[in-house]
RNA sequence: GCGGACAUGGCGGAAUUGGCAGACGCGCCGGACUUAGAAUCCGGUUCUUCGGAGUAGGGGUUCAAGUCCCCUUGUCCGCACCA
């Protein structure tokens, strides 16, 4: 009597089993795996097929794990502050918590449907004030430690968000957020000085186990560089212009100098007669937005009138102010070779300022440059350094300048501090106390946190004020020091603050002592395996990194890497495109659940195609795995009762099955993992009909391996075999190397490199045996005389003859 | 502009890392079952003038190249005047 795979009741029935019966026992002694998802922002829009990737990812490996012996953290929580729930707010007036509260609750009910192990005791939600305390507690930490300091500045600002955004939030001159273009504004603002640890953030990334492309986008973020920064005397003053540059070894051919317009001492050098141009083009400067600084690639400049003296030589150099050159990277002011850096050409070849050769690819000088020349070379020009290969002379005229007291070498990075404050309401208030008196005060531990007071608008204003400055009785209190009347701070902290370390939280979340025992965090930090998309290469992996280098620091914690190995899923795409609901392309797994059941869309979502790169979602694919799956449950329906002793056959079928299922699961290419179960599943059925049955090891077997990809039907097969426990009581099954070999293997017979003829030989037959065998094969194809014999034990021969 | 990745049937993709290209699946074609369809099962499916040709195009290294090297083209990603 034959059943049909019905996976609703199976499913159903697993679900309530491994309510009672978790899947993943805690507090045991076993070894410890932590396996982490990037949480996410609980939208209203709830999930598609494309987040279920990375958390089926994870799942399968987390339950590999369980079943190598481990014991594994594999929690789930919601990075629940942000602008959609506030512009919701905005919009209809209902609490940001509120729509919050919704979301997750829809989300959750969703995320369950994957039939993850999560372990919803370690539940978190950064806007709960249990959890933000903590948030705000390392804020206060960082005061404390000089990292978080006020300056004035101007700052990338998004008129659509109506707030200023970090760095990494607007690159391209957009925000990350909402793709608007971002403005310039002058702000004073919280920063954290993430620069302190530039060198090691870039350092360290050496340690990890993580994608090669995020390596090197973070490394490029950080952008070490390389040079020496050198004092230009301003002619017939007693003030100098220190400028940065990587390539001291071209100081001979400077011939004018650029000041970015934002520099301080432009107002000092600049003569009466070029005041007007000057003041017109640094007003112009500041009010440009990035993006047209950006790309109006055409040089524009103004001439200040004064003159650098180049300290090597005496030349007087002009002393230009233009927008190409940065006021926040290096000294805001540059030496100008125009001969040997583009940009330097371009200037010097619109404003016709002189060009001079000082390096050169055979030490003789060009007729005329018609491009900077900006390979190495012999140095030319140069006084006493000429005749000298240029990279040698980039290390001896710094070395000359410090001799001589006019420079130095010095290292520069492109990272800038983080600008951590936001003008928006739903986010952790800052918690600092500004006093007439005492200046600056951090809240006191014992009184965090600053809960997140109810406004009556949630509205950002233009102004660059937060909607907390407009509650009086919350911003007015006592100062902690002096006791006299001051003011909160009314920012809020940025959307990465709470995902700057939550990893920590799961470790011992209901702690109400500390963020984390340094017992639990011992016994779960660091992450083994971090699994979610590449959108967060340079912010949130930055952030958190930042964050856990400087917990180390103070103690906190007693590692300073978060994420030993990272793994960035693809995206699912529909029509070619990111699946959202404006695009109208969004696959819902709900109806697919229902369909297919959750094992057939588990696997689906993996073997859709390599997990780290993008996928697009095919409406029939699914089919495949699902026939997969009855084909599967017919076969054990079938042979239940037709068990036998091994044979050497069932008995090589399965040890390949196990060996190459574990190489692909190790290796993470987990597309070829159901493909190989499809593979070995036919293979097994053949030989199975061959025998007349089929042993229980193979059947034990099979099930073990599929139980972390579909664990539904994976159980219920491994209660048809007889288990009264769970599958995922067992141990995942071992190969044997010996058992892998075949007694007879196929050879090709190339001749001339192509492939003639194809024998089978003894797998042991010796070269010989097998290359009169080929000879034999290849019969009278064979002619000339042989003048090589390639043979590859198992997989081809190769006679060469003339 | 600079840097990086990639390019394999109608489609998604395999290929033990230099050793029989196209595994596995989708789709399609044919057959079985059926009054019929759906589902299911079985067979076929790179092209071909049946000699061969073939992994974007061209060259090279090698007994042997999808895989290594050089050039070209195309697609995607990152950075955006960082001196």
């Amino acid at each position: 009597m034959s059943t049909k795979y019905n996976y609703k009741e199976i499913e159903k029935k697993w679900r309530e089993r491994w309510e009672k019966e978790p899947v993943n026992p805690t507090h045991t002694d076993k070894p410890k795996y932590y396996c982490l998802d990037m949480f996410p922002y609980p939208s209203g829009n709830g999930l598609h097929v494309g987040h279920w990737r990375g958390y089926v990812l994870s799942d399968v490996v987390s339950r590999y794990k369980i079943l190598q012996g481990y014991e594994i953290l594999h929690p789930m929580g919601w990075d629940a502050f942000g602008l959609p729930a506030e512009n919701y707010a905005i919009k209809t007036g209902t609490h940001p918590s509120v729509a919050t509260q919704e979301s997750i609750a829809n989300f959750k009910r969703q995320v369950n449907d994957i039939a993850a192990i999560y372990d919803w005791d370690r539940e978190i939600n950064t806007t709960d004030p249990a959890y933000y305390k903590w948030t705000q507690w390392i804020f206060v930490q960082m005061f404390k430690h000089g990292l978080a300091y006020e300056k004035e500045m101007p700052l990338n600002w998004c008129p659509n968000c109506k707030c200023v955004l970090a760095n990494e939030e607007a690159t391209n001159g957009v925000c990350e957020r909402c793709g608007s273009q971002v403005t310039k504004k002058n702000l004073r603002q919280w920063m954290l000085k993430i620069t302190h640890y530039a060198e090691r953030l870039l350092n360290d990334l050496d340690k990890l186990d993580w994608p090669a492309k995020v390596k090197k986008m973070q490394s490029d973020w950080i952008g070490k560089s390389y040079g020496a920064e050198i004092d230009f005397p301003v002619d017939g003053t007693d003030k100098a212009i220190k400028v940065y540059t990587t390539r001291p070894d071209t100081l001979y051919g400077a011939t004018f100098m650029v000041l970015a317009p934002e520099h301080s001492i432009v107002k000092e050098i600049t003569t009466p007669e070029y005041k007007d141009a000057i003041d017109k083009y640094v007003f112009e400067a500041s009010t440009k937005s990035n993006v047209s600084r950006m790309t109006d690639k055409e040089k524009t400049g103004v001439f200040t009138g004064a003159y650098g003296i180049n300290p090597l030589n005496g030349a007087k150099t002009p002393i230009w102010v233009s927008d190409y050159v940065l006021a926040d990277y290096g000294t805001g002011a540059i030496m100008c070779v125009p001969a040997h850096d583009d940009r330097d050409f371009e200037f010097a070849k619109k404003f016709d300022l002189p060009i001079i050769q000082v390096i050169s690819k055979d030490g003789k000088e060009a007729e005329e440059l018609n491009e900077a020349y900006t390979e190495p070379g012999i140095m030319i020009n140069s006084g006493e350094f000429n005749g000298m290969p240029s990279e040698e002379a980039k290390a001896k005229v710094p070395d000359y300048m410090e001799e001589k007291g006019f420079g130095k070498k010095t290292i520069n990075y492109k990272l800038r501090d983080w600008v951590f404050s936001r003008q928006r309401y739903w986010g952790e208030p800052i918690p600092l106390i500004h006093c007439e008196k005492c200046g600056i005060v951090p809240v006191p531990e014992e009184e965090l946190p600053v809960i997140l007071p109810n406004v009556e608008s949630y509205k950002p204003t233009d102004t660059g004020e937060s909607p907390l400055a407009a509650i009086d009785e919350w911003v007015n209190v006592k100062c902690p020091c002096c006791g006299g009347p001051a003011k909160r701070e009314t920012n809020t902290m940025p959307q990465w603050a709470g995902s700057s370390w939550y990893f920590l939280r799961y470790c011992d979340n209901h702690n109400d002592k500390e963020l984390a025992s340094k017992e639990a965090l011992k016994e779960w930090m660091p992450v083994d395996m971090y699994v979610g998309g590449i959108e967060h290469a340079v912010l949130h992996l930055l952030y958190a990194r930042f964050y856990t280098k400087f917990l180390y620091d103070i103690g906190v914690v007693d590692f300073d890497e978060p994420f030993k190995k990272l793994f960035n899923q693809g995206m699912i795409t529909k029509d070619g495109a990111k699946m959202s609901k404006n695009k109208g392309n969004v696959v819902s797994p709900d109806e697919m659940v229902d369909s297919y059941g959750c094992d057939a869309l588990r696997m689906y979502e993996l073997f859709i195609g390599p997990p780290e790169l993008d996928s697009e979602w095919d409406d029939n694919g699914i089919d495949g795995v699902y026939r997969y799956l009855n084909k599967l449950w017919k076969f054990v329906d079938e042979y239940k009762d037709k068990i036998i002793d091994t044979t050497p056959e069932l008995e090589r079928a399965r040890h390949k099955m196990i060996y190459e299922i574990t190489n692909r699961l190790e290796a993470l290419t987990l597309n070829t993992v159901v493909s190989g179960f499809m593979e070995f599943t036919n293979k097994l059925i053949a030989v199975s009909k061959e025998a007349g049955g089929v042993d229980m090891a193979s059947l034990e077997s099979l099930t073990i391996l599929l139980s972390p990809f579909a664990p539904h039907i994976a159980e219920e097969i491994w209660e048809i075999l007889g288990h009264k426990e769970s599958v995922f009581r067992s141990v995942w099954p071992s190969y044997d190397e010996s058992k892998l070999k075949e007694d007879t293997v196929n050879i090709a017979v190339q001749l001339n490199g192509r492939v003639k003829a194809n024998i089978t030989v003894a797998a042991d037959a010796d070269k010989d045996t097998v290359l009169a065998a080929a000879k034999e094969a290849l019969g009278n194809k064979l002619t000339g005389t042989i003048v090589k014999e390639i043979y590859v034990p198992g997989r081809i021969c190769n006679i060469v003859a003339k």
